[in-house]
DNA sequence: TTTCGATGGTGAGGCAGTTCACACAGCCGC
DNA sequence: GCGGCTGTGTGAACTGCCTCACCATCGAAA
């Protein structure tokens, strides 16, 4: 996987500056401060595979994706994995260790060549309790993050197998309805995120696909 | 248990102004504008078993707890039910929708007769613009919200009944272990904040008490 | 070309935990 | 003291999903 794929190097169809500019977080400054920010920003390649950051670590950072695609999981003690969000192109990861300074509570892993930027905690810090505005901008991506976890809470305990590879389904193709779907995404990436073993969600699928769909 | 239980109001050891002193979000504040906060809030009065509110109202403001105790839980479409979150005296709750504005996620209910501090949010968020440092504590707080609840994920996930159970009964005494127990709480309560039926609980209950514990 | 690793596909068997059906105790109001 | 309610205790039957074991396919590396 590492050498022939990290030859050619990840689409980025943006730049660091103009990330920031289509945010949410940030689309409201004025100019000037998002190049202020842009200057505290580092970019970092990653090849598919690579282990961005890991559950325990000091969390140094906020990420976010220029191109590529991210997962964040977390591994139990007997070799399971559990995927509790995924992030692409133009999303932002890892708030919540940037905002409290304690460890990192998950893996983050690249799922395809990646084109990330990171600002330092160090930096970021000072620059937000100068600015109220983004403050209530990370109040509500926050709000969003925990109605997210706490629907797959929901989730887990009341839905069975079908239902909620169904509704990981229409997750995933809404997600890119308008892109081709060049996604490719394999099984085991699905169960993991809908917290199902490998066989049972390919017998799931199957078992729709001879019914036709 | 509506009218015996009732008739005795629910023991008070502080008033709203001390909550809000005592209480991480606002200790810091000076005097008068903790007073200022105070002049927004009324205090409710509710019943064991209420309802305090409902998954999809409109979250009309925060909710802190001087007496009692609050389970924040869902229901499914069949019946079952999942303690998400459990708060007491002292606590705060309800700051999604504070926050947002959107509707709420879960039910709270009241788990014994219960005095609650209410602050809406058309007052509360004004108030919120002019003090950045009430914001950052806002995020702290949202940020241990999300890794409790991402816990949880992990815990369904990954962990046994029993595991569970034993994690849930550690947390339950810790969090009273000065306090004399009083807190009577029901086998079925148990479950639902671990996601497992009455009698299996109950049934891993009695092979633990079988062995002596 | 052969080999190898990663993915997809499938069946048999097993078990953790659910569901259902009770029985029993204590408490409350009448 | 009697019915009714809420909480506890328990066994039998059922089942959804996991685990294990295996084979097929395919692309990349050697």
């Amino acid at each position: 996987m590492s050498i022939s794929r990290a030859k050619q190097a990840p689409q980025r169809t943006r730049d660091k500056l103009s990330l920031l500019r289509s945010h949410p977080l940030f689309r409201d400054l004025p100019g000037p401060v998002i190049e202020h920010l842009g200057s505290y920003m580092r970019t970092r390649r990653v090849a598919r595979g690579t282990t961005i950051f890991s559950k325990g670590d000091p969390g140094t950072g906020l990420m976010g994706v220029l191109a590529g695609a991210v997962k964040v999981s977390v591994a139990s003690a007997d070799g399971k994995d559990i995927v509790l969000n995924t992030f692409r192109e133009g999303d932002i990861f890892g708030e919540i260790a940037l905002l409290d300074g304690r460890p990192r509570t998950a893996d983050a892993i690249a799922m395809a060549d990646c084109e990330l930027i990171v600002i330092e905690r160090r930096d970021f810090v000072p620059f937000l309790g100068s600015h109220p505005d983004v403050m209530l901008k990370f109040i509500e991506i926050l709000c969003s993050r925990l109605r997210h976890t706490s629907e797959q809470v929901q989730d887990i305990t009341f839905l069975n197998l079908p239902t909620r590879l169904a509704k990981t389904l229409l997750q995933l193709t809404a997600g890119e309805e308008g892109a081709r779907r060049k996604a490719a995404i394999t099984q085991r990436e699905i169960s993991q995120m809908i917290g199902m073993s490998r066989e049972s969600t390919n017998k799931q699928l199957r078992a729709w696909a001879k019914r036709g769909w």
